[in-house]
DNA sequence: TTGCTCCTCACGTCACGTGAGGTGGC
DNA sequence: TTGCTCCTCACGTCACGTGAGGTGGC
């Protein structure tokens, strides 16, 4: 017979524990002197230690426990009952991975934005932009509900996202109302999926502009683009493009004047 | 200003967790009306409702949640944050992929346990092994020293496993003290690690015999098997093997009246 | 006497949920 | 008056850990 402090010793169970696996009724001493209320364990106790252990580390909860040490004559039932188990694991993990996922997205977004805010010379600039693949949703009306467009492609090909978001408009003149824009996501994959157009878009030479601030002020740094252009006498190819290099974040909204937009106008050579 | 309920239902955050991240100082309420103790929040609430439950469903603990509310000035604090809750995640994660891992083992070996059972004639039986890959750790000693050396093996090689465990048996008679065996795991890979012998091992023509009980008395079946040898005429190869088709598991030792273990004797052509 | 082991009881953790009992205004 | 919304307070969940205060035997 061990007293409890030994037998914490060899199971590896704290004292505490093994008072509250008493009172729970999981784990019972062999006896408890009346005197003193001294808990006593024999040899036998240390395989059912074992065996609560085992399952406490496999994360099975002590209710769990408690059932399985009733009835484990038919060990079928327990096979049953880790399936279950493996079931709710698998669960959490499912679970875990889809906010790793969202973690790393953060985090990335975080730091291409600093990164952009780092390179950008909000100068008028020129520039080769590569050919990619993107996702995108074609949208009439106001700019300000592009957020939906981007949303659709995140929900569906979500996990094919390989870049910034980029809004392409192939209005000529600036319109509020019923403005014509198609909201992408570069992607890894020319997956189809449906109201959604996965394609590959042509890069070339461009003229570029990093706008910083909110959104109603682009106008300001399309202003600047557009004389650039005429100074040099370029003509354009529709439609123009918009990266948003820095938005309102996952988690904030972040600072609007903040914001990194870049403004590409692909130019024919 | 909005009501709790009102408010409950933009945001979807429940009454009672309101008023307990009022308690917690998470969320205020933009004033609290001090005749009826009613809580009223204004329409900047739901913003700052919104990032809690972000936060909340990347499990971003309240307490973070309420340090990130209060100094998210610095975006860079957040980004450290974030990077040091994704480490704590990654470690849940390995935590539960380690479990399931476990769990997928010990359920398969229940399954495969059973389709023993089902296919067991218990006579004796001639048949032809395949030759495959086994980890071992030589030994010599005492067979029920044996389990050292396949924890030996399952520790290092662990994933790689994929079949029964067996004994090679060196000694062409019975020895209780001194004896020399190998405890093996079939693996799927010829990995190599110290103090472990990665080889193949051949296959070939054997007799065979699964014996239900305790170790203790696979002597019957050693008889058993021998007689049949004898019989037959057939001369045997070195070294005799045991496959644990049905041991003490992982979780529970098992009743060893239900242990099936099978004798394979190779025999020369 | 000191040190050690054991005991009970109450409270803390975590992020809420449940339920009782009560209020105030339509 | 009924129904609705709101309130506080206390307790439950989960598997223990912490700490206070006390006991009994060497």
């Amino acid at each position: 017979m061990y007293s409890i402090g030994e037998f914490s010793k060899i199971t590896g169970l704290s004292v505490k524990t093994l008072r509250f696996y008493h009172e729970q009724g999981v784990l019972k001493p062999t006896c408890v002197d009346d005197q003193t209320g001294y808990r006593y364990y024999d040899a036998a106790k240390i395989e059912t230690a074992r065996v609560i252990r085992a399952l406490r580390e496999l994360e099975v909860p002590l209710n769990g426990v408690a059932e399985i040490l009733k009835n484990h004559e038919d060990e079928g039932d327990v096979l049953v009952f880790l399936e279950r188990h493996r079931q709710a694991i698998e669960q959490k993990l499912r679970q875990l991975t889809a906010i790793r996922t969202s973690l790393d997205r953060i985090i990335l977004q975080q730091r291409e934005a600093r990164v952009a805010m780092q390179n950008a010379t909000f100068q008028v600039q020129e520039k080769v932009v590569d050919s990619q693949v993107i996702a995108g949703v074609r949208m009439k009306g106001r700019y300000s509900e592009c957020g939906k467009g981007f949303s659709q492609v995140g929900r569906r090909l979500g996990r094919y996202i390989n870049g910034k978001p980029l809004l392409l408009i192939y209005d000529t003149e600036y319109k509020e109302e019923d403005a014509d824009f198609e909201a992408c996501m570069p992607v890894s994959r020319e997956t189809s999926a449906e109201g959604i157009s996965v394609r590959r878009i042509e890069g070339g030479r461009c003229v570029s502009l990093v706008h910083q601030g909110p959104y109603e002020e682009l106008g300001r740094s399309y202003q600047k683009i557009l004389d650039y252009v005429k100074r040099k006498g370029y003509r354009l190819r529709s439609p123009c493009r918009e990266v948003y290099l820095k938005g309102p974040g996952m988690i904030f909204k972040g600072n609007p004047k903040k914001y990194l937009t870049e403004i590409q106008m692909l130019i024919e050579e």
